[in-house]
DNA sequence: CTACTTACTTCATAAAATGAAGTGAGTAGC
DNA sequence: GCTACTCACTTCATTTTATGAAGTAAGTAG
């Protein structure tokens, strides 16, 4: 199985890894989200070469996530914005802060994020929309759809 | 820069990409939050070649987010098991099946959350601790601890 | 004794990343 | 009007990593 084939599966876990499931890409999320805009700030703070850099900001912008902007034709300057669909992607890049923060830390927060409305730095949590408690693995299971458990059972069956 | 230098980034969210930002490693978590075990299921379900599988699965296993476990000695069976560490990555994986749902899904959705003390399929979310509001990116803003943004201004210089 | 299962490893080939260098449009200073 | 510099990339040779197919080893089932 290729990456591309991931595209075809059911779960929308598996694409969503497809599309976003790479160091840069996900690296340069992480340098968006503390407000990077620049090819050249994006290149310095995430690390990537120009080349890769390059080819996943046009990724990127083809899935929609982001928008390249010209904010002056002389000289030429763009820049490049996270859409609403990109800022939606938030949740995911938090979760690997804070996984971080917790688990690789040493009880150092380099980025705190502050809630704007308490204007404090908060450590945002998965709760139930329903019952409003913090959710975590051990909280919740699973249900599949008939059709993916269709797709699941025949995975990997030559016939 | 290489990946390995990720390690040495005082930013954890950089930090935990290195570790889990792959295409296979998160397809591997993905299935083992959806009970996959053995090595032959993750094989099946996340489509990856047993060459990166093992690899993976020896790589996890080093980190301590899983545990390699015989549960047969005569035939020699293991399994693989989330650890506390492992299972912490619940919101990452939750986080990029619940963008899969709202922006490829197409309206379907192949796994379903259910809250076990709700008993209710749920959209869990992301809210801020202290006034149990929802959290989204223009929720927040970040604030750098000193030593991040001087390692930040200085990337990229040469000297 | 043959077929089959689980859990991998090995290997040749293909694809992708890296690092260095180069390009082109434009500005800034002298 | 020349040199240096910035931004935003592209090109290219080399290295690294992934892929797909095949093989291995330990054991069970008939």
């Amino acid at each position: 199985m290729s990456r591309a084939d991931l595209a075809q599966n059911a779960c929308t876990a598996a694409r969503t890894i497809e599309l976003f499931g790479d160091e840069w890409t996900l690296m340069i999320l992480r340098e968006m989200f503390l407000g990077g805009r620049r090819f050249d700030d994006l290149q310095r703070q995430t690390g990537a070469s120009p080349h890769i850099l390059s080819q996943r900001l046009k990724r990127l912008e083809s899935i929609g996530v982001l928008r390249r902007e010209t904010y002056s034709a002389h000289p030429p300057r763009h820049e490049y914005r996270l859409t609403e669909k990109g800022r939606d992607l938030w949740p995911v890049v938090v979760s690997m802060k804070l996984w971080g923060d917790k688990w690789l830390g040493h009880g150092v927060t380099p980025v705190e994020i502050i809630h704007k409305s308490c204007g404090r730095p908060v450590i945002p949590r998965m709760t139930c929309p329903d019952c409003s408690q913090p959710m975590a693995a051990h909280d919740a299971r699973t249900r599949l759809s008939p059709e993916f458990e269709t797709e699941r059972s025949a995975a990997g069956r030559q016939t």
